[in-house]
DNA sequence: TGAAAGAATGAGATCGATCTCATTTGTTTG
DNA sequence: CAAACAAATGAGATCGATCTCATTCTTTCA
């Protein structure tokens, strides 16, 4: 691969010259610039952006951390970001920490030793990561996604997570339903699904029903039916249930549908992100809807001003309730698994 | 931030001692491995990945390039190469083309520019791609994933899409359906949906069936059940069709489902890729299964070995077809459709 | 004890581009 | 035509790590 050295020699001129040819061409006299760019092409050369990084102390690189790319809702996140990053001609190192914390510490030293200008992060719970507290006393941009604001001290992007549980909840209550649950993945570990937990709660006091303990699944986006059976059961039968991801909601609308169960005649189902699937599913999902899309543009360009050493407090990002087939108005039934 | 020589500076050593502490410990008298690890530490060194980069002539980086994050085929294979890669020690630079010729070029000289070990793309059409002829002139590894090998000259990293077509239609003909149709993206854009339409008529015409021309849709990714209907009207209408993709096959069920058509009473719908959804769904996809994380696996440890310079000519991987309930035996009907 | 062999370390060049500052070339004008 | 100024170019240092080769310091054993 030539380098500008060779290019400059062709050229009868001196490196600095060949460098400027292409950095501010107005600097070199337009022969001499020709002869610049015939000996370039000649060569086939092309910059070297490793030695342009190291002279200027800038990769033009975000490093991105996602929990998984097997969930669309990062997916399509960063589908965006990689378009707003190129606009902007930055590039992306992409890794997936799967949820696991010494992941997460692997990923951003690694990322950090590349110099990226800025990381781009979505913990498992920002308000309790080793990550977090280490990349503090770093002065590299950092911002998070989805993750929920104000618990980390870090910036972050995403939306109002408590206000659109809440949300969730009163839909589900102004068509009728009273007894309604929350599915979510394992332990509730991910900080966001805690607070949508939160604003479930909240609603529900509010309109003088009782909050229900939440439904765990043994998997994150994959629902097993037999957890949820106790709460199809007896005199306290659930009528609608709001699930903490839209995978997780499909899973389990399957799962009903094959057991015999009409969505959303027996059961309402909810979901939470808004995957571009959902819409085109049968019923169609019923989700509070994240703006990923926007997410992963405002990620970048806020990220790209932290960079630029402006500072800036993002705002939430606005949900939206996004209808569905999947929910229904709560009618009357008897236990649907009554054995008696 | 810190650099080597500052290290080396305090452990007062030279640099290139302190360089061989980190590289290889054991020429370094454990006392004066001491000092620079313990100057190290104080500093809080970082090694700076560029700086080797430039020197090593390696950036331990792979270049990739999908079409869409927004389809979980992409995702998928995206997410198991990038586990593959960090593995051993590479990262990935995630870049999507949008299915444009013109970012497919930009796209490549910016990874070129990067200096990235190799080349992991997936183009629209490989046996007639601009971007490919250029690389056939750089010596970076590159290879292929999806596309179909053969007529681009590239080692490429998939399944046999023509056998995996003839697989699906022969699956729907020992079903007993006869008039099966095919559904595919606009303009059958892609060398693969291509492949796959191609061992779709040669199975047809083996079992002594006429081949259809293919329904195609608006859009990559989402049926419109307008252009379908012609075809499950009047005498000849099908019983069964063929999804070029899988979410093109949601989303057709959904429609189907959603105008009163029952799936696969009515129609049964096979899909292509087999993402991870589609086994949940209700009914439950009926799919060609790419092997989307050994994909993306054999993809990252293939170039690898190119990398390293073993000549390597990649066999195409197995697909499965994945039972699933979108597909049933055909039942006498008449037209779904009639208006006599 | 001394010389030879081996271990440990350092000086300096290198990777490729770019910046600063000095120097040369070219242009303008009295 | 020469002085004064502006434009164009070059020499050399720099970014941070690492490699080669030379040098110094230890061992070891005759």
């Amino acid at each position: 691969m030539s380098d500008l050295l060779s290019v400059a020699k062709l050229a009868g001129v001196s490196r600095a010259t060949a460098a400027r040819a292409f950095s501010s061409p107005d600097l070199v006299r337009p022969a001499t610039r020709e002869k610049i760019f015939n000996a370039a092409q000649q060569l086939s050369f092309r910059p070297n952006k490793v030695a342009q990084q190291l002279r200027s102390q800038a990769t033009q690189m975000i490093g991105v951390m996602v929990p998984s790319l097997d969930n669309p809702v990062f997916a399509e996140q960063l589908q965006a970001m990689e378009v707003a990053a190129r606009a902007s001609s930055y590039s992306l190192l992409v890794t997936t920490s799967e949820y696991s914390p010494s992941r997460e510490e692997e990923i951003v030293e690694e990322m950090l030793r590349q110099r990226v200008d800025g990381l781009v992060l979505t913990v498992a719970d920002a308000g309790n990561s080793a990550v977090l507290e280490k990349l503090r006393l770093e002065n590299t941009p950092c911002l998070l996604v989805y993750n929920p604001p104000g618990n980390s001290g870090y910036a972050s992007i995403g939306v109002d997570n408590n206000a659109a549980g809440a949300d969730a909840t009163r839909h589900l209550l102004t068509l009728g339903h009273e007894r309604i649950g929350m599915v979510a993945g394992p332990l509730l570990q991910s900080d966001r699904a805690q607070q949508r937990y939160e604003g479930y709660r909240h609603a529900m006091r509010d309109a003088g029903f009782k909050p229900r303990p939440v439904v765990e699944m043994n998997r994150h986006t994959q629902a097993d039916l037999a957890s949820l059976t106790p709460e199809l059961n007896g005199p306290d039968f659930l009528t609608a249930v709001i699930c903490t991801n839209d995978l997780l909601a499909i899973s389990l609308m399957g799962e009903l549908q094959r057991a015999g169960f009409s969505v959303p005649g027996d059961l309402s189902v909810m979901g939470f992100d808004g995957i571009a699937l959902g819409k085109h599913l049968y019923p169609s999902l019923c989700t509070i809807e994240q703006p990923r899309a926007e997410i992963g543009r405002t990620a970048v360009q806020t990220l790209l001003a932290m960079i630029r050493g402006e500072s800036c407090t993002p705002a939430p990002l606005p949900h939206a309730l996004r209808q569905g087939e999947s929910v229904g108005i709560p009618t009357f039934r008897k236990s649907m698994l009554g054995t008696s």
